[in-house]
RNA sequence: GCUCCCGUGGUGUAGUCCGGCCAAUCAUCCCAGCCUUUCGAGCUGGUCACCCGGGUUCAAAUCCCGGCGGGAGCACCA
């Protein structure tokens, strides 16, 4: 083959193997983390640091952290701190270790302090206003080059609870003259006095994350760091602090923004809603919540594949439901049982035969091993169809596995079980017998379909199942009625 | 305004570093047809892209210059 054809060998290496690009800087095993703020459970624009992450730790070994990064106590939800993790479980991404940030606020006052001693920080009880305006000036402020003693001084107040919040703060000096405004004298650690869902009042100086993010990027030996590009400029910050104390840089990867459309993922106004009663929980199938992607019957397989597709690019993208829709019903479709449901019903009372008829509908049209589903229909008997069928005045339907009908008003009059007819043009609809039982299906704008079912849809508690013609469902609960969710098309 | 980053079909991506094998890959969407007792699945076919303008070169999606467009940051949030 080689002498043969060499060329053909080479174009094979062309292809890629793994649709993820390889990490660059890679010695051995692999250290990364992903670092959610616990306010809230994870959505679907989480969904793909946790993934990544999680993709190149397997891929190449080593480590993955989850750092709760809670050191502004006002913004934290303390539910996070349960359900992140359980996100992260149902994605199916490993984490190796847990950190919290509450837990290591004496380890960044050891660092900060160190700072201060290397001068490489200062003190500053300016206001707020004052010190931006005239860092935007690339001026320095009074504080700036105070002697080592009288910033000590001024750290223990910070402590000791003579300053106010606001009142003071330690600055990281960088480079007053850097032409970015966005990269000059950074503030490092603040005060507040909001009691922490953690740590309650025991602190009130609390780091920013440009601090505590290079400290414990640093701490836990990280390889590589993913994450968006709105951080660059934090990256930035953050390598003064590295190189002041000469560490090691990880390798940094910033991927684009995502925006998902119709879909609400600010915490804060979901919280909200909430609230207001817009939205019943986290897993309102209205929101984009993972929570309510489980809820709905999305496998987190079809999420991983998303985001292993779209790569991780430092250009800006368009999350599409559609795609990850389609990836999910390539996973469901095989496992999901067929039943009818009628939206809308209609009645029509059956005639036109001596006998009862009998359907016996495949649970899965590519598994006939799996059975049937029986519904019967007697002369007299009631038979549901939906009302969009009938949009066009059919004279004629088939009722699927039944058998063809003439529709006169309300009657429905058996017409022979010649399959012919559809070439004829009659349409096959799907339809429920005079038992069938009512169920509701709730949808992703926040309304609910009220239909009837075929009586065995019952069975199929906590199953995705395809209700045909309609949608694939997850059924949430049988009893007192059944109610399923709606999953996609 | 300042600083940085980025521009391949509707969407996401490959190719860009080291110019030719790219009349541009794959996936998804969309359209048409076939098949099927679902509007699901399957099969076949189709439409659609290198931001623009110069330059270098035998040759440019790929290199250079200039435009234009988009994004991020300029918080005592992360």
């Amino acid at each position: 083959m080689e002498e043969v054809a060499p060329e053909l060998l080479v174009r094979e290496s062309k292809h890629r193997d793994n649709t993820l690009p390889d990490l660059k800087g890679v010695v051995g095993e692999v250290r990364m983390r992903m670092a959610p703020n616990p306010s809230g459970p994870l959505h679907i624009g989480h969904s793909r640091m946790a993934v990544l992450n999680d993709e190149y730790v397997k891929r190449y070994g080593g480590i993955c952290y989850n750092r709760f990064e809670d050191t502004d106590p006002a913004r934290i939800d303390p539910s996070g701190y349960d359900t992140i993790p359980a996100d992260l479980d149902w994605l199916g991404v490993k984490i190796h270790k847990t950190v919290i940030q509450s837990d290591r606020f004496e380890i960044y006052y050891d660092i900060a302090k160190k700072l201060l001693e290397m001068g490489k920080a200062y003190v500053c009880t300016c206001k707020i206003d004052a010190w931006r305006d005239l860092k935007n000036h690339k001026k320095a402020c009074e504080h700036r080059e105070q002697p080592l003693d009288e910033q000590m001084v001024r750290w223990d107040k910070m402590f000791d609870g003579s300053y106010k919040p606001e009142e003071a703060s330690i600055v990281v000096k960088t480079d007053l003259q850097h032409p970015n405004p966005a990269i000059r004298d950074f503030v490092a650690l603040r005060i507040d006095d909001t009691p922490h869902p953690r740590t309650g009042s025991k602190y009130r100086v609390y780091p920013l994350m440009n601090l505590s993010v290079a400290i414990d990027d640093h701490l836990l030996d990280l390889t590589h760091v993913l994450r968006g590009k709105d951080h660059l400029n934090n990256t930035h910050r953050q390598e003064y602090i590295y190189d002041y104390f000469g560490w090691k840089r990880p390798e940094y990867i910033h991927y684009g923004r995502v925006s998902v459309e119709d879909a609400q993922l600010s915490t804060s106004k979901m919280a909200n809603g909430i609230k207001e009663g817009l939205y019943t929980s986290w897993d309102d199938p209205q929101l984009g919540t993972l929570a309510s992607m489980r809820r709905r019957g999305v496998r987190s397989e079809a999420i991983r594949r998303y985001w292993v597709e779209t790569g991780i690019k430092e250009v800006d993208i368009e999350f599409s439901w559609k795609t990850l829709f389609t990836f999910n019903r390539e996973l469901i479709d095989d496992g999901a049982n067929r039943y009818f449901f009628v939206n809308d019903p209609i009645r029509f009372t059956f005639s036109g035969t001596d006998s009862e008829l009998v359907a016996k509908a495949p649970f899965h049209p590519e598994h006939p091993e799996r059975g049937t589903r029986e519904m019967r229909v007697a002369p007299g008997a009631h038979v549901f169809i939906d009302r969009n069928d009938l949009k066009d005045s059919p004279t004629r339907l088939r009722l699927k596995d039944l058998c063809n009908v003439e529709l006169k008003e309300d009657r429905m009059i058996y017409a022979g079980n010649d399959l012919s007819v559809l070439k004829e043009g009659v349409h096959i609809v799907h339809w429920v017998p005079g038992n069938a039982v009512p169920a509701e299906v709730l949808m992703t704008d926040g309304s609910t379909k009220n239909g009837l079912a075929e009586p065995l849809l019952s069975k199929a508690h906590e199953s995705v199942v395809q209700l045909e013609r309609f949608a694939f469902v997850r059924v949430e609960s049988v009893s007192p009625t059944i109610r399923c969710v709606f999953t996609h098309k």
